[in-house]
DNA sequence: ACGGTACACCTAACTTATTAGGTTAGTTGA
DNA sequence: TCAACTAACCTAATAAGTTAGGTGTACCGT
């Protein structure tokens, strides 16, 4: 996927990531009640992502099936790089100053780096 | 500012977040080697960015100069929101499968959250 | 069989983003 | 003073994103 999804784009492969693969009326109930969107909207929506090369389509009988080909980690990656030129650390230290952690999220992402770093180490032992 | 940048604008933004303020030229000159854009795209652009207010027009005698009103930490908080619902550690958790980090880099991180438990724990001692 | 429903597909209106040309008017150095 | 430069301002063309109406057809319950 070359293309960056838009805001609209995002809020359909959001939707995907969550149910995996989905039709457009399964897409569709999900965002109706928050977006208000047209069904034909999401429908054109899911073709033109589909043409980017955002989601995969698959038929099942009669109706399309969509899956998400752009992952939330590419998203990421890309907003990492956008953004930052890829420093982890200054959006790090960024999200730190401005969202409101708690004790126990702060420890949560203490265990988050300390399992990545045992991982590593082991890694780069089998490595070496 | 309630309008989310674009890539464009968000080019423009990281030149104003460098340099605090600047002419159209300043940000023309870091650009245009890699964008190869024309100086009044800039212009057009930095216009349509007062309008929207992602950023400030002050005069200094003939020449306009432009200052970040939307800061790098509100964008990573609105793609914090979009594309995590706001979960800063399913965001690491992706940064940290994602990039490549060095041993260096996770310590760092560690580093970083361990001030940040420090100065909350200082912090909810006064409070409490 | 047939009327209603649900879907794909086609089309287009409308909006926003992106880009840069042309015009005018201060500023400056020769 | 005047030619070259530089800037703002005006304008518009093109591209991309967003939205939904219409049409045709398969499917399903009665």
């Amino acid at each position: 996927m070359s293309h960056a999804p838009t805001d609209r784009e995002l809020e359909i492969l959001k939707v995907l990531w969550e149910i995996h693969e989905g039709s457009v009326r399964d897409v569709h109930v999900r965002l109706a009640d928050v977006s208000g969107l047209h069904f034909n909207t999401i429908q054109t929506q899911l073709r033109i992502m589909a043409d980017k090369g955002l989601v995969a389509q698959r038929r099942d009988g009669r109706t399309l099936l969509y899956r998400p080909v752009c992952t939330r980690e590419q998203v990421s990656s890309r907003f990492l790089q956008r953004v930052y030129d890829g420093a982890v650390s200054e959006l790090m230290l960024n999200m730190l100053s401005t969202e409101k952690l708690s004790d126990q999220e702060l420890s949560e992402l203490e265990t988050l780096i300390a399992d990545a770093r045992k991982k590593k180490s082991r890694n780069s032992r089998k490595v070496d």
